[in-house]
DNA sequence: TAGTTGTGATAGTAATACTACTATGATTGA
DNA sequence: TCAATCATAGTAGTATTACTATCACAACTA
């Protein structure tokens, strides 16, 4: 069976040169991701990089600005990969239920049997993303980065997933926040599971065909129960009770 | 009103030397505060710091091995203060559904009349938290670091949210997860409100009030529904369509 | 054949992230 | 009251990072 060759776009302010258009670049992309797996985001370095791939760093910065520069190029191809993921599977998917059930799946999984990039290896990626995929947005200047569009890809694939959820019900209050936390929730109880698991209700295990199952309830759980919870009142925020109570342990 | 003075237990390992014991040490945490604020984390060095507080690189290395410790320390501080306050506001409280809304605006709001810390400045501490918190944990030598118990503050405050979690509703299926979903959405939908806006359904305002408002609710809204939702049979995970109508883009 | 593209080689700078060693005034406790 | 130690400052040095700049050169392209 013949695997659809992907191509996905990528925002060209990330990149100095297009790194798909030459050998080097792809040798870029494709070592980065295993040396930022072996490494960690903070020990990797252009000069390592250089060496691994037997060139030096300035042919490195031909392409890349710096090295975050990359690992937002690297982001928006995982977030570009996923939309296309779902997209894919969506196809002849009526009901809205299954849908989201296919969403669910596809942000555990990071492979896709029919689908293939020619140099990035998705799973290593995928553990990229699951360990250190947020710092891509969260530091300094998210806002400057957010004006070049760095994560457009990623407010795509947000918009993807809530359209499906207001499809499931149609008056949802808060559509995008249930998105975006199926997405954090996904990487963030796949890491806890891994590192911290008392953070998670995945059961220890080393199957990770068991962990997914696991996550999948998890996952459908949170976002069937708000799906349904039509409740439309708001709740009374201020609390009534304390603040003098407090008082007496000024003593 | 004289405000209750807060001294948190902070993990040993962190530190080289116990900071709140002398002067250098109280600067130490004060400004660094300021100056990863001020500077984001990446940009921040203790070098900088020295400076600042007109002391030597080498003094500052005999109170913390590097700035990443520092940075657990100040998280470490940060989960403790929560749970504080938690505790603080729960007194007397019976009704389990009052406790989870009392939890939830503790983790929104970082400020508390009644209590107040010497040196540290918490509504400062807690922008720090939103926008890079979870990068003390996200990272390669993760697994080391909590052999050394550098998360049990934060596994404390999210077993503290699940008892109640079970308290409200005895079977739950979830609690641990839907804990540590609540502390990460909080700090996510804050930080996204701000910098990312699509990403969240709290609407774009500037008076931190209403924001507040808007993000209990959303809170609320996803724990309540969690909670109420006790549909326990397990969903039907595996997807029965596709598959192979996915080969007819293979052409 | 001249020009462009892609890459390599070499060198240099400023900053970071430390380590090591010395010096000094203040406190304390025997 | 004298020695010890404590808290801090100062000075120097190393390895690495994160770049920037310049020149050389081979391959391909118009």
């Amino acid at each position: 069976m013949k695997k659809i060759e992907i191509n996905l776009h990528i925002n060209p302010k990330t990149y100095v040169k297009n790194p798909v258009t030459t050998d080097l670049g792809k040798k870029i992309l494709e070592n980065s991701v295993i040396l930022i797996d072996e490494l960690g985001l903070e020990d990797f370095s252009f000069r390592k990089l250089a060496i691994r791939i037997s060139s030096t760093e300035s042919s490195l910065y031909r392409y890349f600005e710096n090295k975050h520069y990359l690992f937002i190029y690297l982001l928006n191809w995982y977030w570009e990969w996923t939309s296309t993921r779902i997209d894919l599977k969506l196809i002849n998917v009526k009901e809205p239920e299954e849908k989201l059930k296919l969403i669910i799946r596809t942000l555990i999984d990071s492979s896709m049997k029919n689908a293939d990039s020619p140099f990035i290896d998705e799973e290593i990626l995928h553990r990229i993303v699951v360990r250190e995929g947020t710092k891509a947005y969260h530091h300094k200047l998210v806002d400057t980065e957010n004006e070049y569009g760095f994560f457009l890809s990623y407010k795509t694939l947000c918009k993807k997933i809530s359209d499906v959820i207001i499809e499931l019900s149609h008056n949802h209050q808060y559509p995008k926040t249930l998105a975006s936390t199926l997405v954090e929730t996904a990487n963030n109880n796949l890491y806890f599971a891994k590192h911290l698991p008392r953070l998670t209700d995945i059961k220890e295990e080393k199957d990770p065909e068991v962990i997914n199952d696991d996550l999948f309830q998890i996952l459908h759980h949170l976002a069937m129960s708000s799906i349904k919870n039509r409740n439309e009142n708001q709740v009374e925020n201020k609390p009534k009770v304390n603040g003098n109570k407090i008082e007496l342990l000024n003593l």
